[in-house]
DNA sequence: TATGAATGAGCGTTCATTCAT
DNA sequence: AATGAATGAACGCTCATTCAT
């Protein structure tokens, strides 16, 4: 019988030491070598567990942004219309401690899919997803009479998608300006004009 | 005094160079070599110019936002209030093609300068520019009575400044979900939403 | 003792592997974990058998110059004089689809005991080995009179050595221009050549 | 102006260091680092002469072979018929010390060839190359009645071929069995056989 | 001053080997 | 005995930087 590891366990081990090296020093500072020390475990052994840098980064970028998912999809089952929106906006763009390596992944992995195929496509889906189900948020909003029956719902998802995105990275770059408090103050701002 | 034309010359060709490689492929297409050939100079006359990287890119991000402030100038100074804003966000945060490369250059710098204090300093002065011309024209706008006396111009600058970003960002990085005119429409369906 | 018979028919079993490997990409694609996995058994056996890869190669030249080594012995009683000199040169020589990898196996030994001290020993066993069955052939030859009398036996034995080695090799490297048909009319001639 | 180097010069120095680490330790001898230090310069310069390893590789042959390349076409013109086989075959079967990093070299080539594409077509010039000067030079000496009229003068040139092939090779990989005068005997017995 | 050659640290990757179960 | 995880040295290659002319 050999060592007994669980290889996912593994495989998230290092997802999260990639992450948290991009969240202190973005992509630049994830070397292959930096990413087996931070997880403490060999060099060699990390190519084990992922067969090239890209491997490790697509993993990297689904572990950190499946925890967030997961809350999405509970948040989307237990509310509903603006409520759920102001909720995931909330929860997706508010950059606190506690998210802001989710943070720098997602950015740093929005930049690679501008430049490079082979992230694009996964970027497509991830992207994809999130925009529908701001929109989704928006039609449930608007069956519930809680905004304007006339609202131009694509253009305020895209709206709300760009604003969104825009808080985050403000967030992360500039936390003195954008401190968690502040992020909240300005979905709500935003979700509020949507309002009747 | 032809040699400091000359030299200030030299130092704008590298920088053009450089923001056309980072719009073709980001900051990992900048390499000394590949800023000298898209320049059509010598490798070692790079060196001469900048004495490292770090002073090329600088000089490139000043360049390549340099002449966008120089555009907003002209527009605070033709216009006031709500229609400067107008004007103002739909120059920044177009992604046409021809602004496609500046914007790559500032998101790419904005990036740098989370991990790097050297660039922090310098971007620092840049975003504080920027944020500080929304307020100047939102506060003209209260001024003129464009938008409620009560307004929360400091948020509502952030929230301006924010969504800018973020159309901005996805706009270069999503082309076809946010091309020019889908852009300009999320502009001025914003700015509407603040008019009395 | 069934223990031991599987022993070793463990280590047939690499052995083929390795072999199988040489003959489709040289030594260059024998890698530990590749053979493992050609052999259908785990990595870590391998390293029971075995205790380094040189003695897997080691026992890998074995195993493919043992059954040819059979096969010479088989002929070498059954035939005699040049028969037996054109049967063995031809089964050598030869390098059809069958003994393709078995030629590999021998041109990268070659070229290792040139390298390696710790395979000339092993090598030298077996280069020593064939260039007697070619002497003794040629020597009997000469007692039943089918070569003249003042033939140099030494030096037609090199002769024939160097011929052999070098219609495989090319059979094995130029597979179109040295057919097998060609090789066989090539080692018919030069014997013909030795005939009174 | 920068320091004066003649490229061509440099690249030679390095093919020539190859080429000894190739003799002395064949194909896995030569490593970038290993290449760059037998040649006194540093790593990173080898690198500023050749793209890859392979363009180095495929430089090393073409300057081994070239020097043999030249030395045969003098011969050519210098001799013909039998006399200018004898010659030429002696000059390039003769492993002596002086040319015995040149038959590496070759023979490393010829096995690499027969495993990637890339080599294969530059071997497939040199070794036709090299055929059709012994076909030319038997021709040579049919017409000059140096031979048969009915000798079979493909067939003899593949022959001597194999067989120059083979001398090579034993020679190189057992200097000891195969010493020059041996080398050049066998050459001799071997067109003597040809001479009607 | 201008040029490009020279340098070496650092990168992603491979691999034989050792170790723990 | 059998398995596969763990290890780290070495490889080819890139690159900012320095140097020599």
């Amino acid at each position: 019988m050999p060592k007994i590891v669980d290889h996912d366990l593994q495989r998230e081990a290092f997802a999260k030491a990639a992450m948290r090296l991009i969240g202190r020093a973005g992509l630049e500072g994830v070397t292959m070598r930096a990413v087996a020390a931070e997880a403490g475990l060999s060099y060699g052994s990390l190519f084990h567990y992922f067969g090239s840098k890209d491997e490790l980064l697509l993993s990297t970028v689904r572990y950190a942004l499946g925890k967030q998912s997961d809350r999405l999809n509970d948040l989307s089952q237990r509310f509903s219309g603006l409520d759920a929106l102001e909720k995931m906006l909330c929860d997706d763009a508010l950059t606190s401690e506690s998210s802001h390596d989710v943070w720098m992944v997602w950015m740093t992995f929005q930049y690679q899919a501008a430049l490079r195929d082979s992230f694009a496509e996964v970027n497509a889906e991830l992207v994809d997803g999130w925009h529908d189900r701001i929109r989704l948020a928006l039609i449930d909003a608007q069956e519930a009479r809680e905004v304007r029956a006339d609202l131009d719902v694509d253009l305020e998802a895209s709206a709300l998608w760009a604003y969104s995105t825009g808080i985050g990275q403000l967030g992360v770059l500039h936390p003195d300006a954008f401190p968690v408090d502040r992020q909240e103050a300005l979905v709500r701002a935003c979700i509020n004009k949507l309002r009747t």
